[in-house]
This record gives structure tokens, sequence and C-alpha cells, in this order.
DNA sequence: TATTGTTATACTCTATAACTATA
DNA sequence: TATAGTTATAGAGTATAACAATA
């Protein structure tokens, strides 16, 4: 088993199990009106309370252009709200409101379900030992992304 | 119960690890004309040699309406054709045109390079042990879709 | 009647660019 | 000049529904 084959399919694999998640996970929020847009800014938002929307979307890794309109649609659905920057009258601090953290603990209460439901089939030992083996591709991953671009 | 927690962390886990995979892979892909859905057609119909578009559908787990213009792109760029099922005159048979399969060359050689790249700071050992899992993962999950397990 | 693939239409998500109001 | 956020515009991707031709 050559060890760039395996780096393949790897990288296979993870897109398709991330697919098989997305499909049956995020389908399921659907059903509750959470599209994986706005479930994913409230629950950085959630983590970092009063955000900026330039921080959010820094963070999302994402324009800044494509935070508007899902912090326009969680606003007018009155989970989130946009409050001055008293420092920087530019910005926004963004909050979650009491109908927000109640979404909060749906998308947490889902979340637990969903996840106990796609992930039954592994053994409490498997899910363990993959866990840990993502977290540290995560942390290998986001060491050396790509950075070389603070010379321009 | 540690279980479900750790059942939530890996789903997170999970998209947070797939979601750096696209954001450095997949955008490696559109420096050459490769969208993410372009690319998985191809790869899907390189599997599968002759699919109808039906088939590829199906398999691709997306509805029988968004084939047709990813076809119709590939098709217009040379790399797949369109040939009339001798067995049902509704279907059309797909076959991957020469420059498709040179494309096929370049994605596979694509994929070993991120691949090794984005998965460099885990050990072959870690890698093999991350497929095993997912895989074990996948399997898990595709024999029950939709499992009825209200158990906890 | 059921199915393959198309057209028509709409939605979500995101990008780039131009604009404003601040900094 | 640079930055935060908006508007305007555009594109990819996918969904549903109605339709054609064929099974």
């Amino acid at each position: 088993m050559p060890s760039d084959v395996s780096a393949t399919q790897v990288g296979e694999l993870l897109q398709a199990a991330a697919r098989a998640f997305s499909q049956q996970g995020l389908a399921r929020f659907g059903e509750h009106g959470l599209s994986p847009a706005r479930v994913r800014l409230l629950t950085t938002l959630h983590q970092r309370p009063g955000s900026r929307m330039r921080d959010l979307a820094d963070v999302l890794g994402v324009s800044g252009r494509a935070v508007t309109p899902v912090v326009d649609a969680l606003e007018s659905d009155g989970l989130v709200a946009r409050t001055a920057d008293p420092g920087d009258r530019r910005a926004f601090r963004l909050t979650l409101t009491d109908a927000g953290l109640a979404t909060i603990d749906r998308i947490t209460e889902l979340q637990h379900r969903v996840s106990e439901e796609i992930f039954g089939g592994l053994t409490p030992a498997d899910r363990a030992q993959l866990g840990g083996l993502l977290r540290k591709f995560l942390v290998t991953v986001s060491r050396e992304p790509c950075p070389q671009n603070p010379a321009d």
C-alpha cells in the first residue's frame, strides 16, 4: 500500500463521508428552516459573541459580501441583532437575541441527535479515534495552509 | 455521557476537515477550470463508463435535473459525449472523449498532489487508520440511510 | 401508466466591483 | 488611503414541476 495512494484515498473518503453527513444531517436541519449558511453563522456567532461582520466573514472563510444577506435573513427572523460598534462607527456588532439563543439550543439538540444517528454504526472507541485523527489533521492543515502572501 | 458528546464533536470535526480539504483542494482545481460538480461527474463517469444520465444522478445523489447542465457544459467543452442508448431510445449513454480521459489524468494527478500536500502532516499510519475509519463509517451509513433507532 | 431527459422557473450561496461612511 | 458594510450584478449548483418521447 503506497502512501500516496493512501493519501488520495483518504481525501476521497473524507469527501464522501462529509457528503453523507451533510445529506443526512443538514437535510434534517432544512426541515426546521435552518440552512447550512445560517446554522454556520449562528453557531460561529454563538462562539464569538459580539463579532463584527468582517470578523465573521474571515472566520467563516467567505467574502464580506456573503455575510450581509445571511445576517439580513437572520435579523428579519429575529434571531440576531445588529448593534452599533461604539469604537468604530462603520462596523456592527452582532448579537444573538433570545430567539437566537433558543435556536442555538435547537441546533445543538438536533446536532446531537443527528450525530448519534449517523455515527451510531461506529463504536465509541472508533468515534474517539476518528475524532482524534480528524483533530490532528486539522491542526496540521491550519498550521501550513498556504502562508506566503504577506509579502505584498 | 461522553459518547454523545463525542458523536457531536466527530460530526463537527468531519465538517471542518472536509471544509479545509475543499477549500485547499478543490480551490486548486478551480485554477484548471474544474468545478467540483464537473469533477464529480467526470470521475463518476470514469468509474462507470457508458452510464445513463439517470444512473449518474442516482449515484451522485442529485436530481436528474441537476445533471443536464453539467453534462451540457462538459459536452460543449468536448470532454464527454452523449450517444444514443441502443436499448432505450429515451436514454443517453455518456462516454468520456479522449480529451475527457486526458482531463481524468489531470484530475488524478492533481488529486494526488493535493492529497499529499494536505495530508502531509499525518503519518502513513495515521492516514491508513483515518481511511479505515472513514470507510467503516461510510459502510454503516450507507447500510442504514434512515435508521429508526429510538432506543436512545 | 411509468420513465428518460428536457425546458422553465426559482432558490441558496457566494464572488467581484462600485459605492458610502467612516477611519 | 484603507476599511466596514452595503448595493448591484453575476454565476454555479440544485430543486420542483410540466412536458416530450419512449417504454
